[in-house]
DNA sequence: TCGTTATATAACCAACGGGCTATGGAATGA
DNA sequence: TCATTCCATAGCCCGTTGGTTATATAACGA
């Protein structure tokens, strides 16, 4: 499985709360470090860290902008993560229609005289 | 955000190869154990241990089977990951639709090369 | 040139993750 | 009863992560 680390690159960006927080920022425009950091009560250097697993997923590229180093927001390597996810959409709704078929089983089995359980 | 711990679970899980390949595994039925470790190159305590972190993201139930305890793929967990990233599936198509009036711009403008502002 | 701002890097630390081996314990079956 | 099978748990190791503070670097503005 050498393909993977793509993958686990985009997870493991995706694990943290302040990553997807910054992604999320991100979504609505680019920022620079200190920007970013402002919201969290935490360090600058630890969301330079936290930019960096980012970057290392290919989920932020930055630009020069004077001292500053604004971050963009790439959006692509989602896709990778999604599509992964949306190979298992058809198995949850298989899960949903479980469901359905056994509420709609309780329903009719209502007008028998036992009643359903629970 | 203190829901967030449902979804970093839910991402942790997905972070590594070899819990996706046993959630690919489950998808195709439940498996013991021993069936999801027999692929792998490894003890079966570490496949232990990767059950029970997909147990705590709630992607796999147990059963009771002998002395078997089956694994089953709880695939709704997934549909959580899924509405995160579905946000920002609008965002990387907006990067394409970028991509696109770049291409156009320089197509057009083929004497003045515009640099894209960052 | 000098101070200021923005960011990166280094060094450190505690906690965690993912692997191992060894062992324990429950259920089965002879 | 006893061996076997399936699985979990306990320790252990070691590399990584996520945070810190302190310091270095880089670009600007006066």
């Amino acid at each position: 499985m050498i393909a993977s680390d793509r993958l686990d690159a985009t997870f493991i960006a995706l694990a943290d709360p302040t990553r997807r927080a910054i992604i999320a920022r991100l979504a609505s425009g680019d920022a620079s470090v200190t920007e970013l950091a402002e919201p969290f009560a935490m360090s600058q250097p630890a969301i330079s860290k936290h930019i960096k697993v980012l970057e290392r997923a290919g989920l932020v590229s930055r630009g020069r902008d004077a001292q500053r180093r604004p971050c963009r927001l790439e959006a692509k390597p989602l896709e990778a993560a999604n599509e992964w996810l949306e190979r298992y959409a058809q198995f949850w709704e298989a899960n949903f229609q479980r469901l359905d078929a056994l509420l709609n089983e309780m329903k009719t089995a209502k007008k028998k005289p036992a009643r359903p359980k629970r």
